[in-house]
DNA sequence: TAGGCCATCTGGTCCT
DNA sequence: AGGACCAGATGGCCTA
């Protein structure tokens, strides 16, 4: 990051001059003092050096909030990540399987729900879908086990990532959204 | 050491 | 004009 920036000041600008005492970078001026007057009369005329270096901070700007943008976007990653079952010693389930786990557990919660509709007041089985959608025993809308995906408004279409790697949903061996020792405690911690 | 994941920088594009 | 959003590039860290 910081040879970026030598880079930068280096090869933009080799007018710019850095004081001891501050961040701040100046360009010296070539230019007879009567021409910088002309052109100072004449109002908003910019050198080139102070150009760079309103760019530069434009750009230092720009990174800061585009830095914080990110954090933002991970802020909202780590609170879902906070409200999808885990265990407190599991490792951290990374970006990608953060958003395929939450998007299979929204459609487990979902089946639980129509399931339990369907057969209000009828039988308990609701509510072991949640757990066996989630690990691979759960019964599959169609024989293959990925060739289904959410279209349309059925709401027993299965999660659209269901086919895309890492993981399937309904593979019993093949969770690559989950750790395999967390799907087998996950399994007990369900029922 | 290769591969995966991540944070950050950067330039482009779109929107207000 | 400036900010938000996005995707590509890059380099660091970690693990098998």
């Amino acid at each position: 990051m910081d040879s970026i920036y030598s880079d930068m000041e280096s090869s933009s600008c080799d007018r710019f001059t850095h004081t001891d005492d501050e961040d701040s970078v100046r360009c010296a001026s070539p230019e007879p003092a009567q021409q910088q007057q002309k052109k100072r009369r004449r109002g908003r005329v910019r050198s080139e050096a102070t150009v760079q270096v309103v760019k530069k901070n434009r750009r230092l700007k720009a990174n800061d909030r585009e830095r914080n943008r990110m954090h933002n976007l991970n802020d909202a990653l780590d609170a879902l990540r906070g409200v999808l079952p885990a265990f407190p010693d599991e490792t951290k389930l990374t970006k990608i399987e953060t958003l395929r786990f939450a998007h299979n557990y929204i459609w487990a919660l979902s089946e639980t729900i129509r399931i339990a509709d369907l057969q209000a007041g009828k039988s308990g089985d609701a509510p072991r879908l949640l757990s066996t959608t989630f690990l691979g025993s759960a019964p599959s809308p169609g024989s293959d086990s990925c060739s289904w995906s959410s279209s349309g408004s059925s709401s027993s279409s299965s999660p659209a990532y269901c086919a895309s790697s890492p993981g399937s949903p309904t593979g019993a061996e093949d969770y690559g959204y989950l750790p395999q020792d967390a799907l087998m405690r996950f399994r007990s911690f369900v029922y």
